[in-house]
This record gives structure tokens, C-alpha cells and sequence, in this order.
DNA sequence: TGCCAGGCCCTCTTTAGGGCCTT
């Protein structure tokens, strides 16, 4: 397998783009990869204690009755902070998605150990010739079967997984490493642009 | 009252501006 490490790539639905400006989570999903396979999942919404406007509604098809249902989003986010564990984690413009989780954990006093790396930016370094790099674009460009609706949380990190796990292969169809670790990943997500295909033919 | 993100990346750049990507 070309990748022994454990990730657990995520995905918030959120009242908004700003947990600075009082946005909230109202859904998380997520999927844990071990070598290259699912081996655990994780949804569930969560009430944020507030109504959600009608643009968030129709974008995430998540209504505000829904919502009323829920757990709150303490308890919730104790129950995922329990699934991601120590490993690693990654999402599709992780910059969105690490202020949510900072800013959930942080109200209920919780933290995570690992290092939180990004599929887009990654995709930007080895999919340079993709039209775009929005998560549904990526998809298609991989040549990922689309099956469900984006833009809920489940179906957003499974998608994501499956770049991920499209990106691996690429990664590995050009260069000799019979294995490629979650440290090598994040490391070529952070190079210049312009230096990765050289970098890549070292490997 | 009125406002409302922020990090990355390119370029007509670096004493900056604007588009992309996430909800």
C-alpha cells in the first residue's frame, strides 16, 4: 500500500465563513482512512442555538427544524474530538475548516496533536493542469464516480478522501517510493509551486 | 449604525491589489 498513515479527512457545514465573526458549526462528517481504506465514519448535525439564514438552508439542504433536533454542538464536537484522536487530519481548503474545529474544541476545552494538511493545496502542486480547484471540479478531473449531493459533510470528506487517495496515486505513479508518508504530503502542500515536479523527480 | 474572513497565489509585485476556495 502507498500509505501506511492513519488520516481522518473532514468537513463542517457552518452558519457562515467566520468563527471570528460568531459563525457557528451545524454539521460535521468525516472519514478515517487506514491504508487507503475507509475504516470509520462520522455525521451527525448539531444545534448551534441559533436560527440559520435561508442561504445556508438552500446551500446545505440542512433546515433549520433539522437543526432543532440535534445535540448541541458541545456535545457533539466532544463525541468527534473522540473519533480524530491523534492522527492526522485533512480537508479541502483546510484554512476554513481548522478555524471551525479550533474554535469548536476550543469551547469545550478540547485539542488535537495532529497536523491538519490541505487538498486543495496539494491538488494545486500535483493537478496543475486542473481547470480549477474547487472540491467538485477536482473530482470530476480525477475521474472520481460522483454519486450524492455536495455540500453536506458526509458526502464532502468522502469525496475528499477520494482525492486524497487520487492524489496518492498520482504521487506514486511518479516516483520509485513504495510507500509515501502523511509527513511527505504535507511537506510538497506547502512547496513553491514551481519546484514541486523537480522535487517529485528525486523522490 | 454599519460593517462583516483569511490564507494562498498570481502579477501590470515586494511601499499592492484582486481572484480563488471554503459556508
Amino acid at each position: 500500500m502507498f500509505n501506511a498513515d492513519t488520516v481522518v479527512i473532514l468537513d463542517f457545514e457552518t452558519t457562515g465563513l467566520s468563527p471570528d465573526g460568531g459563525d457557528r458549526a451545524i454539521e460535521i462528517g468525516a472519514v478515517r482512512l487506514e491504508n487507503g481504506q475507509v475504516t470509520g465514519r462520522f455525521q451527525e448535525l448539531m444545534n448551534p442555538g441559533r436560527r440559520v439564514s435561508g442561504f445556508i438552508e438552500s446551500y446545505t439542504g440542512i433546515s433549520n427544524a433539522m437543526l432543532a433536533e440535534a445535540a448541541g454542538n458541545a456535545e457533539v464536537m466532544a463525541r468527534f474530538a473522540d473519533f480524530i484522536g491523534d492522527f492526522n487530519l485533512v480537508a479541502h481548503n483546510a484554512s476554513f475548516d481548522k478555524r471551525f474545529l479550533d474554535a469548536e474544541l476550543a469551547r469545550i476545552g478540547r485539542r488535537y496533536p495532529g497536523q491538519f494538511a490541505c487538498s486543495m493545496l496539494l491538488a494545486r502542486r500535483l493537478f496543475q493542469a486542473a481547470p480549477d480547484y474547487k472540491l467538485g471540479t477536482l473530482v470530476r478531473y480525477a475521474n472520481i464516480p460522483v454519486e450524492g449531493v455536495f455540500h453536506r459533510a458526509l458526502y464532502d470528506s468522502e469525496m475528499t478522501a477520494k482525492l486524497w487517495l487520487a492524489m496518492l496515486s498520482e504521487l506514486s505513479g511518479r516516483c520509485r517510493l513504495g510507500e509515501i508518508p502523511f509527513e511527505l504530503l504535507y511537506r510538497i502542500s506547502k512547496m513553491p509551486k514551481k519546484s514541486v515536479p523537480g522535487f517529485v523527480a528525486t523522490l
